[in-house]
DNA sequence: AAATATTTAATAGTATTACTATCATTCATA
DNA sequence: TATGAATGATAGTAATACTATTAAATATTT
């Protein structure tokens, strides 16, 4: 038996709809491997198109312009990330075993999948390392916001901020601990690759430190909210 | 008595020290206003030149391309926070009291500031939170941290992490803590006021209810360490 | 099957960006 | 008075980010 996993995109994202055609297919695929390739800022809608085989204005049939792309890409991931993380987790009753799944997957670069055909969840991940801040880091974010770009971002968060939740009701900064730790995953994984000496994961690249360091902060902000919460509140 | 702050700049970082002349100290004056206004992909050197009444020539000048003078920017930034923090936490004998101190400066959004005359300090506080991350997310990173255009960024960590440290002298993750630390203070901020469901903070833009979660999880992860420690060494 | 409408593709063109190069001018210094 | 550094003015190029126009293919109607 296939199964092929089909995440619904917003609507607003698109012109027209590329997971419909064969052409629509061919530019997320390409996207995905020449972002990854050479970065955002050398990627062109020139360069996609000769890539894939068309012209400059058969992209623009379907992506107004390089960012409304970029936001579709790592949209599509946070969307996947969340349906990986509930299928992963759904049998878990203890939430405290659940939040450390979850921070495993976060943590973990992906290695591969086979859910779909046409997208490289591999490339993806590290995407969303080195571009995934600049889809909200614009002008537009507001009105980005409006249309519903970072819902599957902000689902993705608040489903962690509810297991968050469950760990200790009284916690009071779950959704902030949410964001921070789905930030972090990534950013502490550039920095140990990039700039290593900004983490205590040296040259190592072993993600397993990382998750460790990710697990402790979590799990010690939890357990210190009850102890320090009444010396906080006036 | 009038006091003037000079921070040293990485001579990499330009081609003519915009330091010692008119022309130069009115491009970084007028960077920050525009960059500041209208975001740093609207932001070009034409404009910047017009802004000042001179021509794209005279900009290419002092820098390179535009990423320079932004890392530029940024770097001096955290320069003088760095040098802000030491002069507010250098009589502190208690370092818990000295990362409190340190908390609550990473996290307060920029009121004013006399030091310089040419600096707006309050807009690039804004323009660090919006554009800061850019300055590393590119494909160069290795490059430019070769040319150590990093070091003023990973100082002011190194600083933390070292408050971090005598805090808590075995805690072992006193410079990833200290990285999150920083990014944290600025991200929360900036989702705070642009995706506000991402933090507990409402749109109160009230950044003592986030200093309170940042002290909340630093100081959590520093005394957790020192019980849990046992339990996650193998 | 012919006529018409609709969709899709290919070509060309424009405005802006990100530079580089050249040469003339100002202005202080030796 | 010569020298040189800083600036100014002008022009030019290659690439980027789009738009508009036209041509070809496909589907629909009569």
């Amino acid at each position: 038996m296939e199964l092929t996993l089909k995440i619904r995109m917003n609507e607003k994202l698109f012109l027209r709809n590329p997971e419909e055609t064969e052409l629509g297919r061919e530019i997320i695929r390409q996207s995905i491997i020449l972002i990854h390739k050479s970065g955002l800022e050398a990627f062109t809608f020139k360069k996609l198109a000769k890539a894939i085989g068309t012209t400059e204005a058969g992209v623009y049939r379907y992506f107004e312009n390089k960012h409304r792309l970029l936001v579709y890409i790592v949209s599509w991931y946070w969307s996947w990330l969340e349906y990986k993380i509930s299928v992963h987790t759904n049998n878990m009753k203890d939430p405290e075993v659940r939040l450390k799944k979850i921070i495993q997957i976060l943590g973990t670069p992906v290695k591969d999948d086979v859910d779909t055909k046409h997208v490289d969840e591999r490339l993806l991940y590290e995407i969303v390392t080195w571009e995934g801040a600049k889809v909200y880091l614009t002008r537009h974010v507001s009105t980005d916001n409006k249309l519903r770009f970072f819902k599957p971002y902000k689902d993705l968060c608040a489903r962690v901020a509810g297991v968050i939740l469950e760990c200790n009701p009284s916690y009071r900064y779950s959704r902030s601990l949410a964001s921070t730790l789905v930030e972090m995953a990534h950013q502490q994984n550039f920095f140990m690759r990039n700039l290593p000496s900004l983490t205590d994961f040296g040259n190592s690249k072993d993600e397993g430190k990382m998750i460790v360091f990710l697990e402790h902060f979590v799990f010690a902000s939890l357990s210190a909210s009850e102890k320090k919460q009444s010396k906080k509140t006036p």
